[in-house]
DNA sequence: AGGTATTCACATGAAACTATTCTCTGAGTTAGG
DNA sequence: TAACTCAGAGAATAGTTTCATGTGAATACCTGT
């Protein structure tokens, strides 16, 4: 019988994880912990639409991973049990992340009401003023009430204006059967004071806070999704705990916490284990720091991998690194590779950005008559370094000789 | 000794320039009446 | 004639350069003791 190149290695691995999908961060539980407040007052405001009321505008703030789409989808699914036929009460969801334009997010919003494929609102060609009037026609017609959540929805603000916002806080007033209610999500705690002022006290009627998790509650939710994911017994005792302690200290994210257990208990599989322990935890937290980094560094300019590959070739010599000596190295590297060479001043603001990305450390620094400069230091790994040597933007080094005695470094 | 002036090597800011992408408009095209 | 397409104008945006000004502290230079 023919084996494929995976064959032994499922043979082999020892399943400990019965249901992945349960530590998957889109995975919608059927209840969530410690969210039950939340939960309640956004229900009451919103269950005035049985009542054929517009429910108040709500925005929802929260760092994240502090559960708010995840209570928002909870909340459309509720809807949907209260409401089967969904005649009184229609819910949309719109990611403002995926969806960030004035035209995509009234087209959005609009076809998710139609079922007829033949109607639908291209998804280019039409004006906005036309788009939001057939929006607004297909929302009459059905008269009801709608709850349209806008999810991130300072990133339609960042990339587009207030203006859908505005607009559709004030439909209400076009409307003569139906009526909708807005609720946005926001991880970002100041993002009313960029609003015009008409926007920001609409559609902040009702504001809720979402608090991070602490370390017992992270516990619980991960608990939860746990004995839903694994076999009995297959966690060790400490796992959960560690687990819960890690991602507290890092902002209370949920999303983090569960995504820790889950490549911990990859890992446990992949090394044939038969239960995650603490190591695994660790070694998870780990590899995923480092994938983290790898993928940013990957995702850089090549302008940008210029700057650090300049500053690793530096940082091997280990004296003080400054603007200059990185500057000057990176004008070497530019004409190996054949890139055009940026300013100086561009690179100050370059390493900074680095500095930001937490791959390099810089601070200024006065070296009295040596002049003021920022001081740099390396802060990745060596791993990195050498995936960003075999790094496609940087090949044309790997080949190049230098010219004889033109060693910088002895 | 104590004070202040100088000096270095950039940092930091603002404005201007450029290239690219997004939006909108209006002319041309199409299809149906 | 209304609806639709699509090219090109114009606006918005991101990335960069140019120009101007600012900065912290070691060091040089005074100054009066």
């Amino acid at each position: 019988m023919y084996k494929s190149v995976f064959t032994k290695h499922i043979d082999k691995r020892i399943k400990i994880v019965k249901n992945k999908s349960a530590l998957q961060t889109s995975y919608l539980p059927e209840v969530l912990p410690h969210r039950s407040r939340e939960i309640d007052s956004i229900a009451t405001i919103i269950a005035s639409a049985f009542e054929g009321d517009r429910p108040s505008n709500i925005l929802i703030f929260g760092k994240t991973g502090t559960g708010k789409t995840a209570v928002m989808k909870f909340i459309g699914n509720e809807l949907k049990k209260e409401d089967p036929s969904g005649n009184t009460c229609a819910y949309i969801y719109i990611n403002c992340e995926i969806v960030d334009t004035r035209y995509s997010t009234l087209q959005n919003i609009g076809n998710q009401l139609i079922m007829d494929f033949e109607k639908r609102i291209p998804f280019t060609g039409w004006s906005i003023d036309k788009v939001y009037a057939e929006m607004k026609n297909i929302i009459d017609e059905q008269n009801k009430v709608f709850i349209v959540v806008l999810d991130e929805v300072d990133r339609l603000v960042d990339k587009s204006g207030d203006d859908v916002l505005y607009h559709l806080s004030k439909i209400n007033e076009d409307l003569k059967y139906s009526k909708l209610s807005l609720v946005g999500i926001t991880n970002y705690l100041k993002f009313t004071e960029f609003l015009d002022p008409r926007v920001k006290s609409r559609l902040g009627e009702e504001k809720i806070l979402f608090h991070p998790y602490d370390a017992q509650q992270l516990g619980d939710i991960l608990r939860a999704r746990a004995s839903i994911a694994f076999e009995e017994g297959v966690l060790e005792e400490g796992v959960i705990p560690l687990c819960a302690a890690m991602s507290a200290q890092e902002m209370g994210d949920a999303r983090r916490a569960l995504n820790l257990l889950r490549v911990a208990a990859e890992i446990a599989e992949r090394s044939g284990d038969t239960s995650v322990a603490e190591a695994h935890v660790r070694s998870a937290k780990n590899k995923i720091e480092m994938d983290t980094i790898s993928e940013t560094v990957k995702t850089l300019t090549s302008q940008s991998k210029t700057v650090l590959t300049a500053i690793i070739y530096h940082s091997k010599e280990n004296k003080t690194l400054t603007t200059g000596d990185v500057y000057s190295k990176y004008n070497e590297l530019c004409k190996i590779l054949g890139i055009p060479v940026l300013t100086q001043r561009r690179i100050t603001d370059l390493i900074s950005e680095l500095d930001m990305l937490g791959i390099v450390h810089a601070r200024v620094r006065s070296f009295g008559k040596a002049g003021r400069t920022k001081e740099i230091e390396l802060s990745i790994p060596q791993e990195i370094c050498d995936m960003l040597a075999d790094d496609e933007a940087m090949k044309a080094l790997k080949t190049y000789k230098p010219p004889s005695q033109t060693t910088l470094f002895k």
